[in-house]
RNA sequence: GGGUCGUUAGCUCAGCUGGUAGAGCACCGGGCUUUUAACCCGUUGGUCCUGGGUUCGAGCCCCAGACGACCCA
């Protein structure tokens, strides 16, 4: 499919005489403010005290809107900051500029604008241009100005059509990016340390998850894009960085969603000395920070719902949390035959080697984890289900794990860490031997992790949580693709070109 | 994997009971020196997602497929 036509044909036409005139693309026009601070600048100044001043400045960007006057026309700019007129006229820009201007420029191209600041009759900030440059052109028309590009499919192909058309767009992208520097800013605070650890991964490790699986042709070694950093931040730990953490990328060989993509982000941290008591403190203070930071300590709604990240955050334990929601007693729950019963009779398939942990988790997931609306940390997860989280003193068939649900989602999982290596060894065999029973999921037998261990890991919390989802919360997304900038699509059957001979090819 | 909906001009969308494919924006030409999605007049622009089928005739009906959105597992 070519995309070709005449307004295209006509555009390039335009830009082939106005390099003519140029020579080469311009790079020279430097701005000396942009459309926000000028705003700001004027905010309490009249027509007439603008008229007075003269106040001069230069802005540059996209042109977004354009009415042309016969011999004086406005256009709309665009930058970074938003949007700023400017008011062109022949008898100010000279005759010359002024038929260049009619002539080559059309919307959506970037031009830089001198002159001074003046208000419309009807109020409006304007820059009243006195010099006038074509910046660069647009050969492509930009999507209806009203309407915008509504298209969910193209929004995300290109996405830099949405972000110059959508202010909507643009808002939850600059959202996500104050979110992970809150994070960072938390964590730093508390003399957290930032590290990057391995993406390509010789074991994929440290989480339940299919790896996509890569090749490096000079070791000529199969490696796995990481499934989760885990295991590498707790070595650091037992190497004596002892509160560690990073926000970086995940690769899971899953499906795609409204709430999954193959690649997400997550931040992972682990506290040595502190457990799942501290961790919950923890997440609690930093969603109070997250909502100051990005919401001005506001309640947030989401898809129809409040949430309320700044209050206490409820709190249960897995197995009142089934109690409550299935007219079980607590009693019951703990029960592995009432709970298999209750399962069986509301149709949910189980399978003949769950145990009692199993069972609650899949009657926690079905009736329980959507209702959770609010922020709650459900506590107490069952050892079955945990395989690398420490058992708590008290009861050892649970761990002392807990997750936090927000509007119906897993949005943290955090515990304090098994550091027993000889236990660590045996889950990890127990890992393998499902692995060879087909489970795809399963986890391979890390000895140098092992190692790592043996050396010492002190009592630490460890915890991840998904940037995605918390992004997707305070910027109103229903889909995890509208808070990722590019978010894997299938490829466009026109594009998809490889090389001849496949990849291999030295020459990249 | 299952279901629902969608795909028509560069963009936003109409298109009747099956009878010559439309509007607005954008583009092109003309008018207009403080407009506000500027406005007024006149043009240009189509692989109706693809491939089959039914029919004298298909954008519309039938079948298969592609891609996407949403819901469910």
């Amino acid at each position: 499919m070519t995309d070709e036509n005449d307004i295209i044909a006509n555009r390039r036409d335009k830009a082939a005489r106005w390099l003519r005139t140029t020579g080469s693309y311009p790079n020279r026009f430097r701005r000396d403010s942009e459309a926000a601070a000028l705003h700001a600048l004027a905010r309490d100044k009249d027509k007439a005290a603008l008229e007075a001043e003269q106040i001069e400045t230069a802005v540059c960007g996209r042109v977004m809107l354009r009415r042309v006057m016969g011999k004086a026309s406005f256009i709309t700019l665009q930058d970074a900051s938003g949007q700023i007129q400017c008011y062109i006229r022949r008898d100010d820009v000279g005759e010359d500029a002024y038929e260049g201007f009619e002539s080559l420029w059309d919307l959506g191209d970037i031009v830089g604008v001198r002159g001074t600041l003046m208000r419309t009759n009807k109020g409006e900030l304007t820059v009243h241009a006195r010099e006038i440059e074509l910046i660069n052109k647009t050969v492509r028309p930009l999507p209806e100005k009203y309407h915008g590009l509504t298209d969910q499919e193209t929004k995300y192909r290109q996405r830099y059509l949405d972000l110059i058309m959508s202010e909507e767009s643009r808002r939850t992208f600059r959202v996500r990016s104050q979110i992970i520097a809150a994070v960072r800013e938390f964590f730093l605070a508390r003399d957290f340390m930032e590290v990057e650890t391995p993406m390509m991964h010789v074991i994929p490790g440290g989480a339940a998850a299919r790896p996509f699986i890569t090749h490096h042709n000079a070791l000529d070694l199969e490696l796995y894009l990481r499934v989760a950093p885990e295991l590498f931040l707790k070595r650091l730990v037992v190497g004596g960085f002892e509160r560690v953490f990073e926000i970086n990328r995940n690769f899971r060989n899953e499906g795609l969603s409204t709430r999954h993509n193959p690649e997400f982000t997550m931040l992972e941290f682990y506290w040595a000395y502190h457990d799942v008591e501290d961790l919950i403190t923890l997440t609690q203070d930093l969603l109070r920070h997250l909502a100051e930071r990005v919401a001005g300590g506001q309640p947030v709604s989401y898809q129809g719902q409040t949430l309320d990240f700044g209050a206490p955050a409820a709190r249960m334990s897995m197995v009142e949390a089934v109690a409550a929601h299935t007219g079980l007693t607590e009693d019951d729950a703990l029960d592995e035959a009432k709970l298999g019963a209750l399962l069986e009779r509301n149709n949910v398939p189980i399978e003949p080697g769950w145990g009692w942990g199993r069972l609650l988790s899949e009657a926690f997931e079905t009736w329980v984890e959507e209702r959770l609306i609010q922020p709650t940390f459900v506590t107490h997860y069952p050892t079955e289900i945990s395989p690398l989280s420490r058992r708590n003193d008290e009861d050892e068939r649970v761990t002392d794990r807990f997750e936090l649900f927000v509007a119906g989602r897993e949005v943290a999982n955090g515990f304090s860490e098994l550091n027993d290596p000889a236990d660590q060894a045996e889950r990890f065999r127990a890992q393998v031997a499902a692995k060879a029973q087909g489970d795809v999921e399963a986890m391979a037998y890390d000895e140098d992790y092992i190692r790592a261990l043996e050396f010492g890991l002190p009592p630490s919390a460890g915890e991840g949580v998904g940037i995605d989802r918390l992004v997707m919360f305070f910027t109103d997304a229903p889909s995890i693709r509208d808070v990722l900038l590019f978010p894997l699509m299938r490829p466009e059957q026109a594009n998809v070109t490889l090389p001849e001979g496949g990849l291999e090819s030295d020459d990249g």
